[in-house]
DNA sequence: TTAATTACTGACCGACGGGTCATTAAGTGC
DNA sequence: GCACTTAATGACCCGTCGGTCAGTAATTAA
């Protein structure tokens, strides 16, 4: 099943010659694979056999085992943190309705197909690869925790809501959203809580808008 | 700094027969690495170096590196799932007095010391790993998760808490202390929460908590 | 058709590390 | 001091896997 998807059929193994498309499929194979087995764990000849091509032909197009790792996790995860500032940016105003739209994407985006694993990934892996870890910190955690900073700024400062730690709230919103993903992809935590993604994300909105948004005036205590 | 603490001094390497003391020595520093540098990183010389022993002492303990794995999961948590448990049954009563003192127990025990690696690990490796992977499940959050469970129940039953998914509304408790010791591990998410871990827990209690309670009466809406 | 180019292959190499076991030496009883 | 038991050692074995490169076949140019 996960042997020669390309060019197998009968005896003569056709080959391809595909220069364009192969990175992309290499790094996608790669991405799956470090997912699912983690970066030691997955041999070089499994990622070649789920590309379809053999060994040598990673080395056409990456140096090392290191290189297909960072570029795996860059082309996984780059489209979808520009889908969101994207969605973002054009809903400037209500933060509520951002916050309501982050996690919606984030759902589509990640939760629903296999780069869920990333976060995962990288949380596993960031000792061993500090350079990748910081491009990761840099270009997600970061640039989602703006997102969500700025919307929680926008509310604090029309009074919807209370005064917060930014910092902080910031984190809060978005652990679950990450542990939603990351624990997607572990048996280990799998059940406790993921049966239910949509509603899980749900029940965290709801929870923490309640919890953050200014007391109403007139009732004491 | 990582080589021989026991018995180098001079050049008459000092042997030391201490059967009895082997194993958790032996299972806290393979614990110490595992977590560091993930399960397929960490050499077998690695572990017998930093306690103190040769790679051939391991084989009088432990059958396997696998093996060696899951003494060394189980012994590093087991006893604290068991402590949080105990402090929990003592204050059967009070539900708030209840998830607070889980979090301060947590972050003692947990959070403050390298513990915290070891949900990170079972993270990466569970997939690898099946059996202790359920090992895990069923004595460290199935357990964790039963004992917010039945706070939230209790706060729900005398009013104070409003109805809730008693499944999800564990989990959004249990996920931000969950990701406190996670990310203190991780570079790729550190500075994301963790430099005021204290003062995190503190802020998701308190909105945890404010989205929970049941509404005042006489307020509308 | 033939020559030139280049994407692709896969047998091979070397090191690395999990696991073994003959040997050593620390402890024990007499 | 001597014989005996057993904890501990570390050189060694051997399978595995990242990485190489001489060769092959698909494509293009002449």
């Amino acid at each position: 099943m996960s042997v020669q998807q390309a060019g197998s059929r009968g005896e003569g193994v056709q080959r391809q010659r595909r220069k364009a498309a192969r990175p992309s499929e290499l790094s996608a194979a790669a991405l799956a694979l470090f997912v699912e087995k983690g970066f030691a764990a997955t041999r070089l000849d499994e990622i070649a056999a789920r590309a379809g091509v053999s060994k040598g032909t990673l080395y056409l197009y990456f140096d090392s085992k290191e290189a297909l790792f960072e570029a795996a996790i860059r082309d996984g995860i780059l489209p979808l943190v520009e889908a969101v500032e994207a969605q973002a940016e054009r809903l400037a105003g209500d933060p509520e309705r951002i916050l309501r739209e982050i996690l919606n994407r984030w759902w589509a985006g990640v939760v629903a197909t296999d780069l869920g694993g990333i976060p995962k990934l990288m949380l596993a892996e960031a000792a061993s690869f500090p350079a990748v870890a910081r491009f990761f910190y840099e270009n997600v955690v970061e640039r989602g925790r703006r997102l969500i900073r700025a919307a929680l700024e926008c509310g604090v400062q029309s009074g919807q809501f209370r005064p917060l730690d930014m910092e902080i709230a910031t984190s809060l919103f978005f652990v679950p959203v990450l542990h939603v993903a990351t624990c997607g992809q572990s048996l280990a935590f799998s059940d406790a809580c993921v049966h239910e993604p949509r509603a899980f994300l749900e029940n965290h909105l709801e929870i923490y808008l309640r919890g953050i948004r200014a007391e109403k005036k007139g009732c004491s205590r």
